[in-house]
DNA sequence: AGAGCATACAGTGTATACACTTAATTGCAA
DNA sequence: TTGCAATTAAGTGTATACACTGTATGCTCT
């Protein structure tokens, strides 16, 4: 996640990281989901060793937390925590649409169009990978790496729950036609409606997403969580 | 040299990582210091192992960059990066700007005002350290974690180049007086007014940064870097 | 002297081994 | 059955050891 892309001789390292990053992104990795370094190294067929130097570069990205004893899991985000992210990718993507029109060649373009044509009418779980490189490539017109870095952070920090948006809310079609028009602004050389575009993108999807999560939002309190142990158990004892 | 800490092995493997950060944000390991494992882990009485821990964790925060034969070294910022980057870090202040203003208690602005006022007339040095300290403070205030690490990264990734602007030009001055009037906006529970402090706080100094290290820089063009190279060989050939 | 080749060195990547901590489990006594 | 202590198990942290790669050094042969 280095501005300045680096690779390792071997290879074998940054794989390791690469795959559990892609695991968290997707949501193959839960949030909250504890990474066992054995448990990873045997899967992967290496030692303990390659695979905390991964869990420690992604904890730096914020993918991975560790506990106080030492335990990492998949971070979890809170409500507002997500709500933060998402403001925080709109407002760096709407910066930078200028400059992604500015620096788009045709070729470009037709690439990017063809991604999002190639996007309509597909099931929620490929739309969201597709939706995924869509947004990267766009960072990554924008010729501004650390931007872009920043921005493709909080993307892959908040990719698990934007499924949800996508799954559980009518979240596909909206952005689908966004999509295309984002497409015809930068056809049409117009970084400002980019931005704006950009900008009501995420900002629709995250308002959408935090009203879902906070009345989906399980009881963290311990006492209803007591409630509701207490009567799976009542329900295990009277059988 | 840590007697006591002999034994704490938890609180060993951070202070690696935090060591390392603070030599390379305060500049005492210059841009483009070769980082050798051995080296660190003989100096810090530690095995490689935690030494590599930490490398990988200040690689994905983009502190160090690993070359392709594996070697890491402190990272170099072209000037066109650190003006990105710098560009980065305005953006996010002053977004942050009316959530800082809103979360500060009484006592929050006492205890800044007082960390300005104590900035007055001191050596480049120190003042560096203490206006690093002042815009983590402000970050912190904001209430905006994941905006106050992104912020607090670009910071950190770039405070070694900001004590070129403050040494060589006049930043001190300028910046000191802006503090000061941050300080009153934040009185003034004016956001707008910090938000606009905070952006041309930071252009400004950007562009003076930007116009000193263009004049300054070295060849770093490959053709240009082997003409130089050439007329030396060409020199000690016919010596 | 200069080119070719072998050897030594410096540095990294990773596997293995061991120490330590915490939580679970078992065994025994009341 | 309950309470408690002792033991086991699971997991992490780190040191050591070895393999591999690229580079510098030096030696030999022409």
């Amino acid at each position: 996640m280095n501005a300045k892309a680096e690779t390792t001789r071997t290879g074998s390292k940054p794989a390791i990281a690469e795959v559990l990053r892609e695991g968290i992104r997707q949501g193959l990795l839960a949030p909250g989901q504890p990474l066992i370094q054995a448990s990873i190294a045997e899967a992967m067929g290496v030692s303990r060793i390659p695979v905390r130097e991964a869990l420690h570069a992604l904890a730096a990205e914020g993918l991975v937390t560790f506990s106080d004893d030492g335990g990492a899991k998949v971070t979890e985000l809170e409500p507002h925590e997500v709500d933060e992210v998402w403001t925080l990718r709109a407002l760096l993507e709407s910066h930078m649409a200028p400059s992604i029109v500015a620096h788009a060649t045709a070729s470009d373009i037709e690439l990017l169009s063809g991604l999002v044509d190639a996007m309509d009418d597909l099931d929620p779980e490929t739309w969201s990978d597709r939706n995924y490189t869509f947004h990267q490539e766009l960072h990554r017109l924008s010729g501004m790496p650390y931007f872009a870095d920043a921005a493709g952070r909080v993307l892959t920090l908040m990719d698990s729950y934007s499924r949800v948006a996508v799954s559980v809310l009518n979240e596909q079609d909206h952005a689908q036609s966004e999509h295309h028009q984002m497409i015809a602004a930068i056809r049409a050389d117009d970084g400002d409606e980019l931005a704006r575009l950009l900008l009501h993108h995420s900002n629709r999807a995250r308002k959408a997403l935090l009203a879902y999560a906070e009345s989906q939002q399980k009881p963290v309190d311990p006492k209803a969580e007591a409630a509701a142990a207490a009567r799976s158990l009542a329900d295990h004892l009277s059988a």
